[in-house]
DNA sequence: AAATCTCTCAACCGCATGTAA
DNA sequence: TTTACATGCGGTTGAGAGATT
């Protein structure tokens, strides 16, 4: 299956071209992908390399269908983002951005052609829900005005179809949420809240000692509850043979997915520290009807992972409030861990390190407390520090 | 049972951006 | 400053599987 242009392959990969690319990643980590084509005998591109890297080879990649809260999370954050995929697999982690668009593409879509809404009641619109949102137009800097319909109430997501309203397609709002200008994009350590050039944390994670959390990396066991299950099979050239490359490849080797970092723990501090960045010295009020309150609602097990991108810490500085507002909307005040991040053990994500306890650190949050969750829950604001489990 | 349709997902392509020489 | 290269992102496509007729 030669394809043109320096007879470099094209079309699906097999086993050996999987196991081929494992290895070189093994060996030189991740980046330079053109070299892999240099130095291997794998006649594929760099970018295939890194595409099949990114999307089926690294470690710890989620399979399966999305988890209700998956979904949730995707739609919320694509009402804000629009079509920012990447943006949004970030947030769930072990999901692609491929995995995100195919999902919004085909089972979100065909809800609009089921006369279904792509959004629940309280989410803003993006403007073009098949498309990515607008350029930003003299209104962008506008946040959306509270909206008088019922909040999403994840309480409801008793399934992912309940998860959607029956009402009729929404008219989108002309609005555009300016959210997509904060939050993500770049890993970050919970070490460190400085943009980690992901290529050097490869590097350094491929020399990571630490065999008990490098196994916790790779065992399959109870890391994806989606259900599907760890299942070596050789003659398998997709995700199973995957994941049996992986055993094969890192079991007794002293790798640390570079992916998985600290559980996004750091993540989060990352974005606290940002928006506190932002938000120094200037008044901090939040809507008091914001629907992205309601992440936290759901379920005391949610997470909510942010990622912090140094193009986006250079936001004009004109836009902060909103922006602060904007980076409000996504977070949670207490992010945490879920059982199917983890896998329903502590250690199964396989944070290197007890970084992950940064996740329960809500005296990290800059933000003003209002009251106590519970009293928050029945005007439908809440406060950082308080967290309502379930309202 | 066969044909057709629909859906899912992996992969490719083009463009934008970042970086080093 | 320019240029070339590497990388990342989002849109699109096509093959295969499953569902439907």
């Amino acid at each position: 299956m030669s394809g043109g242009g320096g007879d470099l392959k094209k079309g699906p990969w097999s086993a050996a071209e999987d196991a081929i690319l494992v290895e070189y990643v093994k060996k030189h980590g991740e980046g330079n992908w053109n070299a892999v084509q240099r130095n291997t005998s794998l006649m594929r591109c760099g970018k295939s390399c890194r595409l099949r890297w990114a999307n089926h080879l690294r470690p710890n990649l989620k399979k399966g269908a999305f988890t209700p809260e998956e979904e949730r999370i995707i739609v919320e954050l694509h009402s804000k983002l629009g079509n920012k995929w990447a943006r949004i697999s970030a947030h769930l982690p072990g999901r692609t951005d491929n995995e995100v668009k195919n999902y919004w593409n085909t089972r979100v879509k065909r809800r609009l052609r089921q006369g279904l809404p792509l959004y629940p009641h309280g989410l803003p619109k993006s403007p073009n829900p098949l498309s990515s949102p607008s350029p930003p137009s003299p209104l962008s800097h506008l946040k959306p005005p509270p909206t008088s319909l019922p909040l999403f109430d994840p309480l409801s997501l008793s399934s992912p179809t309940s998860f959607f309203s029956l009402h009729p397609p929404s008219v989108l709002s002309p609005h555009r949420v300016t959210t997509e200008n904060s939050l993500l994009g770049q890993s970050v350590s919970a070490q460190s809240l400085a943009p980690i050039d992901p290529f050097h944390l490869s590097t350094m994670c491929f020399n990571f000692e630490s065999p008990s959390a490098i196994q916790t990396q790779i065992e399959p066991k109870g890391y994806d509850p989606c259900g599907s299950a760890f299942v070596p099979n050789s003659e398998l050239p997709s995700n199973q043979f995957c994941q049996k490359i992986y055993k094969e490849a890192f079991d007794d080797q002293n790798f640390m997915n570079p992916y998985i970092g600290p559980s996004n723990s750091g993540l989060l501090d990352a974005l606290l520290q940002e928006a506190h960045a932002r938000g120094e010295n200037k008044k901090f009020k939040r809507e008091s009807v914001d629907f992205g309150l309601q992440w936290e609602n759901s379920s005391s097990e949610n997470s909510y992972v942010g990622v912090n991108k140094k193009e986006e810490q250079e936001e004009e500085m004109s836009s902060t409030n909103e922006d602060l507002s904007s980076i409000l909307d996504l977070i949670p005040p207490l992010v945490r861990v879920p059982n199917w991040c983890n896998g329903g053990d502590e250690a199964s994500m396989g944070q290197s390190s007890a970084n992950n306890t940064s996740l329960d650190m809500p005296q990290l949050s800059p933000f003003p407390v209002v009251g106590s969750a519970e009293e928050d829950c029945k005007t439908g604001s809440f406060t950082w520090d308080h967290l309502p489990r379930i309202c």
